[in-house]
DNA sequence: CTCCAGGCGCCTT
DNA sequence: AAGGCGCATGGA
């Protein structure tokens, strides 16, 4: 037998995507901050599990380090069973939208946790991805619980969860490199300890009150309310709105006139409607990771400054 | 060295 | 309503 023995998982499933699924272009599109490749596996934390995750032949190949008998987890976080299908063909109408799924037909957008992904976002705010993934590994190996790991990968810790958080104080947050966004993030975990705050519950009011009530924590303003209403809410018509986008916006859609956040707002949602959140992802991705240099003129940066 | 980064909040007009 | 600026930190 092969010394291989000792690291075999304790449970594993393939899971067969509805649709196009790319791990790379999924995993690596600045909605989650916390995976990581080694080799050919994406490691990661869902709800206090340690998963890898492989693309293979027959599918998403996943492996946890405890027994596992109910998936369910896991298909929620990817979302491998939404049918992509109707939202492909409507979007598909818009020539920027279809260059953007043609160059990256496999990205889709999450179901993560709704408490990390606004805590991340509270400490994205004018960092550079490397940096946020800095910060957040530092909040967690410092406050987080140990997750096992399989054998051979890093050790991995889960998320502070909000009552953790809101009983550190300032001063422990600064050390994890976060800097003025500390005060932002601790108010809004004490806020967030009233049980009349419920960040699941967001999901049953319209976009725009659930907007209104993640915009009145501290530290929150439309673009990360929109962050978190699409990935971790199942918002899906919500379109976040960074610098980024804007230029890309401007770029594709206004190359001579530089209308407001707000006006792009509108512009975006009503063009994109139901698919705008999906709109976006493709926009960002591809303007932002594939096609940069496109942006790079100062009438394309003027915007934004 | 300077500039800037998946913004937000607060202070001016 | 719209525009300017400071805020920590670290990489380019």
């Amino acid at each position: 037998m092969s010394a291989a023995t000792c690291s075999e998982p304790a449970a594993q499933v393939y899971l067969v995507p509805q649709g196009r699924y790319s791990l790379d272009e999924t995993l690596a599109s600045g909605q989650v901050f916390r995976w990581s490749k080694h080799k050919d596996a994406w490691c990661g934390v869902i709800g206090g599990r340690w998963v890898s995750l492989t693309s293979t032949p027959q599918g998403i190949h996943a492996q946890t380090s405890v027994p596992v008998t109910d998936w369910r987890w896991l298909t929620d976080f990817l979302q491998t069973d939404l049918d992509i299908a109707a939202m492909h063909a409507v979007l598909e109408d818009d020539p920027w939208i279809r260059q953007a799924m043609d160059a990256m037909p496999g990205l889709r957008i999450l179901q993560q946790d709704p408490w990390e992904c606004l805590a991340s976002f509270i400490v994205s705010s004018t960092k550079q991805v490397v940096q946020i993934q800095q910060i957040l590994d530092l909040l967690c190996c410092t406050h987080g619980k140990p997750v096992k790991a399989l054998p051979g990968y890093p050790p991995s810790w889960t998320f502070p969860p909000i009552k953790v958080i809101a009983g550190l104080s300032e001063a422990e947050l600064r050390t994890c490199k976060m800097g003025f966004r500390a005060p932002y993030l601790l108010e809004t975990a004490r806020k967030l300890l009233d049980p009349a705050w419920n960040l699941d519950k967001l999901r049953q009011l319209p976009l725009a009150e659930a907007r209104q009530r993640l915009t009145a924590l501290p530290g929150v303003g439309d673009k990360i309310a929109h962050c978190v209403l699409l990935f971790s809410l199942g918002f899906y018509e919500s379109f976040p709105i960074d610098v980024w986008i804007a230029r890309a916006l401007r770029h594709c859609y206004f190359p001579r006139r530089a209308p407001s956040m707000k006006r792009l707002q509108a512009f975006a949602e009503e063009r994109f409607g139901i698919h705008a959140g999906y709109a976006q992802q493709y926009l960002y991705h591809y303007f932002r990771v594939k096609n940069r240099a496109a942006l790079a003129s100062p009438a394309d940066r003027a915007q934004t400054r």
